[in-house]
RNA sequence: GCCGGUGUGGCGAAAUGGCAGACGCACGGGACUUAAAAUCCCGGGACUUUAAAAAGUCGUGUGGGUUCGAGUCCCACCACCGGCACCA
């Protein structure tokens, strides 16, 4: 304390209210057929108790907060933002009536515990453990009203047992094009070709939804591990900002592409903000448009390219091939100087890293290979390039390049020289055609087959590409940016993945799913969690572990973070299941019951996870879905992201800037519920803010005036002087030398201050329910400041008033609670499922009220006037005013505005 | 470069197209106190006129527009934040 007095006794209300709701186990949600003890609150509420359907249940409200890693420097200010705005929806809802479910676990598994290992040689799981004990802690200091019974860890066996099992679902499942669902991989037909066992199999593994891949990944030295697309931002790993380099490395890929457009269509059946969703279809970025394919001048060969402009064709003057393309050998000229050109540019490509490629791609490079293809539309021969500026990854690594109407390849053409022939004409003529990209009209666009002359671009595209199909030169096509999802890392600490790996008769690899009944598939316990000597996981160094008595050997990658966090949200549904992943009749009623929205009523957490966990998370929904596992198509029905909390100085926080708030510091100082009224009350909860304590002492003063409207201000000294001679463990049973102040009494309540009440509970209901947490505070601010002058204070306003006090600050509305129940008997036992209030709307009609007159829009007085007043009243009224009469002197009144309740405008000359 | 978002007092922020700045912080004044802290009450957009009461002018990033009336709707621009970025 800086040396001022306690607005209120917090230290003792909050633990006191926190131990009694875990004694209660307050917030237990109780899923269908669970035994509801009789005397739980909830059974009081809803009278039920005993077994009870789904049916018997009250409607269900899903709350999610994304769970975090428990990393070593505890909570920051930014975690509980998120948490004590679904805190108190949850508290809010249960008031509702609803049955809710708020859980709360651990995105265990994690980089930061293995590197620690790998210096200090302690096992993750020890750090891991610590690390949750002190973020359970510090969550549960804040008193949140999680149903603490189905906390979880990614990394406890029992829980990834099932991540596990999961991916042997999508191991054994392939994606059906024609029923356009994932199915069993057991009803995968396979080509007459497939006729032994070996090719069977490879046609099965080619066909999973997990299958194995030899493609470049991005390796990371630093981190010593491959990282997904989505880890890699600007050629650094997401984690660490470290060099991430293209490798060639055996790969466990996940099937995500096949799901492409189900991601990007089902986005609108979810209820999440426009540019979330613009981000993830940024990300799956579908184009429309056409496969080309072009005939290699004097080869067999020929090149398909994929392209959004089909009526540019008769302008492509070359073509471009990425450099790691393979036809590049094919079609090079032997022995030729191109090709000495080839191997320098590709070795000089391979060197760089992604970093460089992207730092240096402000100046085009390539090199011609000497190889010439042919112009469908019109015969004529381009010369075949290849640059860096064609990915090998996107499309099909080819393109043809029209330099009058694509900017890459104009800025190309311009360096190399090469022509540049205009096929779209701009609508205004004064627009320069050379780089222009958007739609026009076709040009120059002839050939004794085909013309698309005068056509917009619109319908020149559909008959060019209805003539290339036609003829077999082309094909309408739909392409997505999105890639597979590599899934594997090099690291210990992560889920180990249920496969191992065979030798066939010819000595093949080949990899087998373990059975079910081998989860979970444990990680060994290892001396050094270092990578192996050769540049094998960690995982190789367990030789007991690997080798299997019957000659196979384990896979040693393990699965990413995102494997835990893709289904944590179905696992807290039905916690200590040991026999399924989820019950089906549980999964079915927090998912898709009665009223409720379909899947998680409200999701919140931060933008961070936009594009990675969010897309992850409903790839796997999906999946499980077609597999009938689950019942929803879509996870989370609505989604909230908070925004960044800065430091007091406007900068991100960070320990180097030395801005860090701990939420333990604010604890000690201003106690749980003015840190959660101080966290909602900084502003929108979507907007980024800065923290500024002196803002935590506003709302602390808040309470203090909440609280010095109810109690004896003579036996709160007397309760503090009764503190400091007391031992601390007694401090709880002081709190009932505490007396209501003199002023409540169990009256009737006067209009005005019904008026004020009811206003209260129709702006804190509105704001709740539209997640304006700020401005229902300041709601209760209002309401506090006129009661402070109240003579007297009716037990039952102040009653209703704790009613929607108790989800923001709920230690101290209990407290208060309780001294009332003491003079009024109606107060129910439990304030945390008594029922919210409802507003009377007939309350809060005035008899007059106050209408602005104004002058041409400029307002100038105010008038009373009664609440019904008709126009013409209105308009006398107005014309009248004290202020308006010497702006109507020697002008003509032209209109007079009424809206009636509203406002009077006179329009004068 | 492309996409999305945000610009309102000294600060955090409020305002179904209808009295801009609710509520809070900080600040100033008063009451209580020997004094301070705490608390309670009052006042604060800027400018101009006025001894004062009061009145007027301007004011929501900039410039236009729609409207009786614009912080709010439309067009153009500027700044900041977030995302994507050679995606053919």
């Amino acid at each position: 304390m800086s040396g001022s007095r306690r607005q209120y006794p917090f230290h003792i209300i909050e633990p006191k209210w926190q131990q009694t709701w875990d004694q209660q186990q307050a917030f237990r949600a109780f899923n269908p057929n669970e035994e509801i003890p009789a005397n739980h609150p909830f059974a009081g509420r809803h009278k039920v108790s005993g077994k009870v359907s789904a049916a018997q249940l009250p409607p269900k409200f899903y709350i999610l907060d994304m769970f975090p890693y428990p990393s070593g420097a505890g909570l920051h200010v930014g975690h509980p933002e998120g948490y004590t705005a679904t805190d108190i929806l949850a508290r809010y809802r249960r008031a509702c009536g609803f049955n809710v479910l708020h859980p709360m676990g651990w995105d265990s598994f994690g980089l930061p515990a293995e590197q620690y290992a790998v210096k200090t040689g302690q096992h993750p799981r020890v750090t891991t453990e610590a690390n949750i004990a002190n973020f359970t802690r510090q969550i549960k200091s804040l008193g949140f009203s999680y149903d603490w019974s189905r906390e979880l860890a990614t990394t406890d066996p029992d829980y990834f047992k099932w991540t596990q099992w999961i991916f042997l679902k999508l191991y054994n499942s392939w994606f059906n094009p024609e029923t356009n669902k994932a199915e069993s991989i057991d009803t995968l037909k396979f080509p007459a070709d497939c006729t032994t066992e070996e090719k069977k199999r490879g046609y099965r593994d080619s066909k999973r939804l997990a299958y194995v891949s030899e493609a470049p990944v991005n390796w990371c030295p630093e981190l010593g591990t491959v990282l997904a697309n989505e880890e890699v931002i600007d050629g650094r790993s997401e984690v660490g900002g470290f060099p991430v380099i293209r490798k060639p490395m055996r790969q466990w890929m996940l099937r995500i592409t096949a799901y492409a457009e189900k991601l990007l269509a089902d986005l609108d059946t979810i209820d999440w903000s426009d540019s979330l969703k613009e981000m993830q279809r940024n990300w799956i970025g579908k184009s429309e448009g056409a496969f080309v394919d072009f005939q290699v001048e004097g080869h067999s060969e020929k090149i398909r390219v994929f392209t959004t402009r089909p009526d540019t064709l008769f302008g492509a003057t070359y073509m471009v091939l990425a450099p790691e393309h393979p036809l590049v050998e094919l079609i090079a000229p032997d022995n030729s100087i191109e090709w000495a050109n080839i191997e320098q540019y590709r070795a000089a490509i391979a060197s760089k890293s992604d970093l460089d490629r992207t730092e240096l791609a402000k100046e085009k490079t390539g090199v011609f290979t000497g190889a010439y293809a042919i112009n469908p539309v019109n015969g004529e021969n381009i010369p075949i390039w290849i640059a860096d500026y064609v990915l090998a990854s996107y499309g099909t690594g080819a393109i043809m390049a029209v330099p009058a109407h694509d900017t890459r390849d104009f800025e190309f053409a311009t360096k190399f020289n090469l022509p540049i022939f205009q096929v779209v004409q701009p609508p205004d003529p004064r627009t320069d055609w050379q780089g222009y990209t958007d739609d026009g009209t076709s040009v120059n666009s002839t050939a004794p087959e085909i013309s698309i002359n005068g056509l917009p671009t619109f319908e020149a595209k559909k008959k060019i590409t209805a003539w290339l199909e036609a003829k077999s030169l082309g094909k309408k096509t739909i392409n997505y940016k999105l890639r597979d999802w590599l899934f594997s890392r090099q690291r210990y600490w992560g889920e180990p993945f249920p496969i191992i790996w065979k030798n066939d008769a010819a000595g093949k690899l080949y990899h087998e799913a373990l059975t079910e009944s081998a989860l979970p598939v444990l990680p060994p316990t290892l001396e050094d969690y270092k990578p192996t000597a050769d540049g094998q996981p960690p995982l190789a160094r367990a030789k007991d572990w690997l080798n299997l008595p019957d000659g196979s050997v384990r896979e040693t990658n393990t699965m990413p973070q995102w494997a835990g966090s893709c289904w944590y949200y179905l696992r807290y549904l039905d916690a200590k299941n040991t026999d399924a992943f989820v019950g089906k009749e549980v999964e079915n009623y927090w998912m898709k019951s009665g009223g409720g929205k379909p899947g998680v009523d409200l999701y919140v957490g931060g933008t961070e996870h936009a594009v990675l966990h969010l897309l992850y998370a409903r790839f796997w929904h999906k999946v499980l879905f077609d597999l009938n596992l689950v019942s929803t198509a879509e996870p989370f029905f609505k989604l909230v992201n908070q925004g960044l909390i800065l430091g007091s100085d406007g900068q991100k926080m960070s320990k180097s800037r030395g801005n860090v708030v701990n939420p333990d510091d604010v604890l000690v100082e201003y106690g749980a519920d003015a840190f959660r009224l101080y966290e909602m009350f900084m502003g929108p909860l979507q907007d980024t803010k800065p923290w500024n304590t002196s803002g935590v002492a506003g709302v602390y003063k808040f309470l203090g005036r909440v609280w010095r409207l109810f109690v004896d201000e003579q036996s709160e000294v007397e309760f503090e002087q009764a503190e400091t001679t007391t031992e601390s463990p007694r401090h709880g049973e002081l709190l009932n030398l505490i007396k209501l102040h003199a002023a409540i009494k169990d009256v009737a309540s006067t209009p005005a201050q019904l008026k004020t009440l009811h206003a209260c509970i129709k702006k804190v209901t509105e704001d709740l329910d539209g997640m304006r947490f700020n401005t229902a505070i300041s709601a209760m601010m209002v309401f506090i400041n006129d009661a402070m002058t109240w003579e007297t204070k009716p037990v039952s306003v102040l009653k209703t008033f704790l009613q929607l006090l108790a989800p923001f600050a709920p230690h101290l509305a209990e407290e208060l609670w309780a001294k009332l129940s003491a003079v009024n008997s109606q107060t129910s036992a439990s304030l945390q499922y008594s029922a919210w209030p409802m507003f009377d709307p007939t309350l809060l009609v005035e008899s007059e009220i106050e209408i602005p007159v104004s002058l041409n829009g400029k307002m100038r007085d105010v008038i009373k006037v009664s609440v019904d007043a008709d126009n013409a009243t209105l308009e006398a009224l107005a014309k009248s005013a004290e202020k308006v009469q010497p702006f109507l002197e020697g002008k003509t009144i032209k209109k007079i505005i009424i809206v009636p309740k509203k406002m009077v405008n006179i329009v004068v000359t």
